[in-house]
RNA sequence: GGGCGAAUAGCUCAGAGGGAGAGCACCUGCCUUACAAGCAGGGGGUCACAGGUUCGAUCCCUGUUUCGCCCA
């Protein structure tokens, strides 16, 4: 006999194994130039600083269920593989290691540093490719992509050269989003909104003219107090009305500023007047931008106080003792440092507490500030037009379609992007500014462009630091130009900042494919099948792809977009590092194997709704590992047995009813599981596998086949059934593979089959032949059993206890020969000796009633006659409840006249049904009472 | 402030205009020739609240409450 393995199923052993076989086989691989029809899939790129976490573990696994699905379907299937070189996140982890040197990026040079993170990229960059290996993630490796490879970034130069020629790209002055801790300009949607608890300090502004008075304003800024250049009140304010065109001193700094009138100061909010500070808000800037008032830049790009604030009306630097103080100190020490001046002033009229949301740099949580700075930015409207188009004609199908209305909400009122980033781990903008004729706009020195903190280079600077001004003149090429077209000067310098790594991302679909080039592969696979990731960036990636490729390529980047949850802990709270709160994908790998977890993520995934995870899912879910292990170990036992043909063929004139029915709701099962992948319903073809595996084929087929193996019976039937319970389990395992890779080619390879693996064995297909209506049947004999188990177990007889016998009356018509031809399963799996169908039953047997049979189980010296008589009188009641029900509804008129013929037949049936088991059981219910008298 | 989603068994969640379901947990009995990570059986829910539509609502509509998310 040979070995059929241990017990319980041990992952570790196994899954190594099998995805070196895959690789080595080149199973992943897809190629361009094969007949089949192609199906793709990009992967979103993870960062190289990443590490597998569930968010990835879930995305993975989804879209390595999609592929292997459709290659075994026969498509030609590429799941496009790469990483992204999410440019501040990087950029931010070599410079801390930096930092633990005691150097900083601008001592080290650009130079040095893009060579640093290069290698930190070769060594620590491929971790997370690692962790999807493990996974079991079948991408085509072979075809790995990284955002900052020749060739994609040769996309991106292509790609903003263009937009630039199309006047699709302007550099300006802006009020951007800053993070004065990445010290880079951020697009709108990389602030994160959060609500905190703050204050608002009233503050009185006095009269210029009359300094024991004033006006107070409201602000949860004090400290941008060192940028106001107005206070603004609402022009109906009757309140203020005589205040306008005086003037105020503004407080610790004393700068005179006037009171004025604008429409979008709410009367409403704090006292009504509105320090305008256009510098540091947005909503000022417009103001500002209205009234011709000056614009100051308080902060630094580090968000300390910036010198430059020191000015009077005039744009006259002050010198003002206590005002130089906050020179160079972080906003929020100085913030404090205001309100005790003010407060020692006497200007602070009030402090109340205020819950206000502000915004927060995506990457490092630091408070974003606004702030004024020449940026790159997409005119993104005219993009976003036919992108917009796209989804609403359907070319690309957002699922579940209530994502639908998010993306159109957000494209219709889509601003501007702005796109340079203030850092150098990156795609450097393809725009120089020429030294000859541009020299006016270049200030050399300072740190960054456009911008300056306390002025100066710093110590050991190794490179010149150029401040280029808004007006300059930019000559974008798609190389570095000889010399300038207008001047003919070779001074030119490149653009110092680099592109938004989202910028990369958007080319994704057709820059990994071989764009510009016009490949064969860019023929084949685009547009992608689908794209399948979280909604948390349907922004940030999905709808700027879509733009990307319409524009670049002419046609939608892929056919549809499956948007699926996010993981959150038991509790429903996001996971987070902070919260500690994280389950770690390769401690559960590590724990229950790569298989479990997979099918748990898959088993969770529900659409519209986020996945609660918890260990314990993943625990549970390794039993159903283990279950479909020994039901192999099960088959694989029988299989061994000498003299047993492996390979016969299946004779239909030895098929059983239990056959036919499980081979009928195999058919039911490959449907239902192919359904509901091609609606991305990834729960209900897990749980439709679950249930019919566990369920249906352990529970009943194998119980079943037990009969038959273990006879000295018919050697057709028996080889029937041996066939069959093997074919069975060999569809199943086709079916579960996208989902449990590894053990499902573990068993696979045990069983004899076709093929090198089960990966590149073809998916199941319903075959209709197979389907019968003797499905019902059976399901009337699992009734039965389960009728005679139920009093089995009422009377806690064990299963060691032969039933003598046991005493059905049928009925239906047709239920006697139907319990004919299963009367030695019926034994079997009721462990009963023998079947007297149609007899009257021994006084002594307790009773049960199932649709189709009366069971009558002989229990003399066991019955308990009390016992049975408080139990017949419950299932009495039972049908009391029942005919309640249903008679309520049929003594209604309106029910009869309007409702459908088949419902009101369908209640009568169960009327039917209610009374006749009520009359018998009250039958036996007399008998017993007689007893108990008698 | 605007928008979206959710509320069903102790927990996590499916579900459909006509008999309330699954997994886990719980209780009872079982080492029945694959599996105790198992087998068999069982208990448990005013389907958030209030109205409306309907012969019939847990499901559809309206409102309320609570929670979550996104945007400003």
């Amino acid at each position: 006999m040979a070995e059929a393995g241990y017990r319980a199923y041990d992952p570790l052993l196994v899954e190594e194994k099998w995805y070196s076989f895959w690789e080595a086989k080149g199973f992943f691989h897809a190629d361009p130039d094969s007949p089949k029809p192609p199906y793709c899939i990009v992967i979103p790129p993870p960062n190289i600083t990443g590490s597998l976490h569930m968010g990835h573990a879930l995305n993975n696994t989804l879209q390595d269920i999609l592929i292997r699905w459709r290659r075994m379907q026969g498509y030609n299937a590429l799941w496009m593989p790469g990483t992204d070189h999410a440019g501040i996140a990087t950029q931010n982890v070599v410079e801390r290691q930096l930092h633990q040197e005691g150097l900083s990026r601008q001592e080290v040079g650009r130079e040095e540093f893009l060579r640093r993170v290069w290698q930190w990229k070769e060594e620590s960059g491929g971790t997370i490719i690692k962790q999807l290996k493990k996974l079991g993630a079948s991408c085509d490796w072979v075809r790995e992509r990284f955002t900052m490879d020749p060739g994609l970034s040769r996309a991106v130069i292509e790609v903003f050269v263009r937009l630039f020629e199309d006047g699709l790209l302007y550099r300006a002055e802006r009020l951007v989003n800053w993070c004065p801790r990445c010290e880079t300009a951020l697009s709108d949607i990389e602030v994160a909104h959060e609500e905190i608890d703050g204050h608002l300090w009233h503050v009185r502004y006095p009269f210029a003219d009359e300094p024991s008075k004033g006006l107070v304003v409201a602000t949860t800024r004090p400290e941008t107090i060192l940028g106001d250049t107005a206070v603004a009140v609402h022009p109906e304010d009757d309140r203020y009305r005589g205040l306008l065109g005086r003037t105020l001193l503004l407080p610790v700094v004393g700068r005179k500023i006037p009171v004025i009138a604008d429409p979008y100061v709410s009367r409403e909010f704090g006292t009504g007047a509105l320090k305008v500070t256009p510098g540091h808000d947005p909503n000022d800037f417009e103001i500002g931008g209205r009234h011709g008032l000056p614009v100051i830049n308080a902060f630094s790009s580090e968000g300390k106080i910036n010198p430059a604030f020191l000015v009077d009306e005039k744009g006259n630097q002050l010198i003002n003792q206590r005002a130089a103080r906050y020179v160079a100190r972080d906003r929020y020490e100085v913030r404090r440092m205001i309100v005790e001046d003010i407060a020692q002033d006497g200007l602070l009229v009030k402090v109340e507490p205020y819950r206000h949301s502000i915004g927060h740099c995506y990457r490092c949580k630091t408070h974003i500030e606004p702030y004024l700075t020449p940026q790159w930015f997409v005119r993104v409207k005219p993009l976003a037009e036919s992108a917009i188009r796209a989804v609403g004609e359907g070319r690309v199908r957002i699922v579940p379609a209530q994502w639908e209305k998010n993306y159109f909400e957000w494209m219709v009122n889509i601003r501007d992007w702005c796109i340079s980033r203030q850092i150098w781990w990156g795609h450097q903008i393809p725009a120089w500014y020429c030294l000859g004729c541009d020299k006016e706009h270049i200030i050399e020195g300072g740190i960054g462009a456009g911008f300056t903190a306390e002025g100066g280079a710093m110590p050991g600077l190794t490179e010149r630091i150029f401040i280029i001004l808004p007006e300059v003149r930019p000559i974008v090429r798609r190389e570095k130009p000889p010399r300038c077209d207008r001047c003919g000067s070779e001074e030119l310098i490149q653009d110092p900042d680099v592109l938004d790594t989202w910028f990369s991302s958007a080319l994704w679909p057709f820059s990994t494919l071989g764009w510009p080039e016009r490949t064969k592969e860019l023929q084949v696979f685009y547009p992608t099948s689908v794209l399948v990731t979280g909604f948390d960036i349907l922004f940030f990636w999905v709808a700027r792809m879509i733009m990307m490729g319409l524009s670049f390529v002419g046609d939608v980047p892929f056919r549809e977009v499956h948007i699926h949850a996010l993981v959150r802990d038991a509790e429903g709270q996001k996971m987070s590092k902070s919260r500690g709160n994280i389950i770690d994908p390769l401690v559960m790998i590590d724990r229950y194997g790569a298989d479990s977890l997979r099918f748990t993520l898959a088993a969770l995934a529900v659409q519209g709704r986020d996945i609660r995870l918890a260990e314990e899912r993943i625990e549970g879910y390794r039993h159903f590992s283990n279950k479909l292990w020994n039901a192999a170990r099960f088959v694989l036992l029988h299989l061994s047995i000498p003299h047993t043909p492996t390979h016969c063929s299946l004779d239909h004139s030895k098929l059983q009813l239990a056959d036919r029915w499980i081979l009928s709701r195999l058919q039911d099962v490959i449907a239902e599981v192919t359904e509901a992948l091609e609606s991305y319903r990834f729960n209900d073809a897990a749980s439709a596998l679950y249930q019919f595996l566990w369920h249906e084929y352990c529970d009943w087929y194998l119980e079943i086949v037990k009969t038959r193996l273990s006879e000295e019976g018919d050697q057709g039937e028996r080889a029937t059934g041996l066939y069959l319970m093997h074919h069975i389990l060999e569809v199943i395992l086709r079916m579960l593979h996208p989902f449990m890779p590894f053990i499902t080619e573990e068993i696979w390879q045990r069983l004899p089959h076709q093929g090198e693996s089960i990966m590149v064995a073809p998916w199941p297909q319903p075959d209709p032949s197979y389907r019968t209506p003797e499905v019902a049947d059976f399901q009337k004999l699992m009734e039965g059993v389960r009728a005679v188990r139920n009093l089995r177990s009422e009377y806690q007889i064990p299963v060691s206890q032969r039933l003598p016998h046991i005493y059905i009356e049928p009925r239906t018509p047709g239920g006697a020969s139907i319990l004919e031809k299963f009367e030695g399963n019926f034994l079997h799996l009721t462990k009963a000796s023998e079947l007297k169908v149609g007899q009257e039953a021994p006084p002594f047997s307790a009773t049960a009633a199932t649709p189709a049979w009366v069971v009558h189980v002989p229990l003399k010296g066991v019955l308990d006659l009390e016992k049975e008589r408080e139990r017949l009188k419950r299932e009495i009641g039972k049908r009391d409840r029942v005919i309640d029900r249903v008679n309520r509804k049929l003594s209604s008129e309106d029910f009869l006249r309007k409702a459908p013929e088949e419902v009101i037949a369908k209640e009568r049936a169960a009327r039917r049904e209610a009374l006749e088991d009520k009359a018998r059981l009250q039958q036996k219910l007399q008998m017993v009472e007689a007893c108990l008298k008698g």
